[in-house]
DNA sequence: CAATCCAGCGTACAACTGTACACTTAAGCT
DNA sequence: AGCTTAAGTGTACAGTTGTACGCTGGATTG
């Protein structure tokens, strides 16, 4: 039951995935990747690609599923680290960043997914996202008493803005991008605060 | 003087131009456009291609210098709808989701390139965007006391929310994009608000 | 044990790509 | 009028792409 034959198809399934994954960077996109060039990278014959998908589509939108799980590790990362720290927008912020400097190329996959040429790419990133929104809505809710419909405007904002100081910060040097570090935060404070402040709440 | 020839010359790389243009689409991304693609929808031979850009990348830039003056224009016009309107927020709104429905393809360009595989692409976005959060921290250094820095900060904000409203807007029928108007008009109010509650100055 | 299944392979093909090269032909210049 | 320049053409080629098809050999099943 243990199956040799399926751990074997996992196995070079696997091959596949991490062979498109590692062909990710600044300067190649899923989008401009070949069948045959996974193939050749994962050490398989193009046409063994079929036995694992049926199309380059549903291997990216597998890659966009996979760079959602690491993204869901860090939020729960985050949250722990905001249990013990305290500084919720310190944090976040922190957290965010570090994710991607540590995996630059997982954030691109889905930074240009984001606008490409598929919906169901699209969809799926925008899923992706929102699962960040929601939590910080609920995030939200819990610790001011925020209608439902202001905490997610609220946090909607807070996502955009970092979300895209991680954007930018893939093409800049580490000074450059403390620099950013710092006025996101600084952003993020006036966006809380305003919202804080103008007080539509529940 | 006037130049028969050279008159000519400019005529087909504004049809090559616009031929790129045109095939620009949610399911057709510049990137994924061949030289011979464009070639046969101008009208000419692929080889006389050459004849106007060494290459599609050439081409590319072109389109995004393009755009920026496209979205200049739309600056402007901003400001003069703000001197007769009074409401900087609403009218910036307004006037940039009235771009993007009018310009969908052109705002799509940016938005991929923006992120895309060519350094001297996402370079030249950054600067057409730049303009943007220049000429918006110049206004509000004039409205309010804000050091250079701080009032840049804001700024930024304000054009991060906004351009990322823009992208939103793209996927989105009529009613939900109402809603995302309202949104983020009700976000920028928070990071301005917030801004100006925080108040370090000049 | 024999029969079946199926992941992976190799061959083959038609479609498309960028671009080198030699050409035509009309405009521009002297 | 004659010579030159250069925009646009057509042919050609080597390289790449996706994928259809038939095969093989080891794992799985009965």
């Amino acid at each position: 039951m243990a199956g040799a034959r399926a751990l074997q198809k996992e196995k070079t399934r696997q091959a596949i995935i991490d062979a498109a994954l590692m062909h990710l960077s600044a300067e190649h996109s899923f989008a401009s990747m070949s069948l045959r060039e996974v193939a050749r990278e994962a050490g398989i014959a193009p046409t063994s690609f079929y036995r694992h998908f049926n199309d380059m589509e549903e291997l990216g939108l597998t890659l966009v599923d996979e760079s959602g799980l690491t993204l869901r590790e860090l939020m729960r990362k985050a949250r722990q680290r905001i249990e013990k720290n305290g500084s919720v927008i310190n944090t976040s912020v922190e957290t965010f960043m570090e994710f991607v400097e540590r995996n630059p190329n997982i954030f691109r996959l889905l930074l240009r997914e984001r606008s490409g040429t598929s919906v169901r790419f699209r969809e799926a990133v925008a899923r992706e996202i929102n699962h960040f929104k929601d939590e910080l809505t609920e995030y939200l809710m819990a610790e001011s008493d925020y209608s439902q419909e202001y905490a997610f405007t609220l946090a909607e904002g807070l996502v955009t803005l970092v979300f895209n100081a991680g954007a930018e910060a893939l093409d800049l040097n580490p000074i450059e991008r403390e620099k950013l570090k710092e006025r996101t935060i600084l952003q993020l404070r006036f966006i809380t605060f305003g919202a804080a402040s103008t007080k539509e709440k529940a």
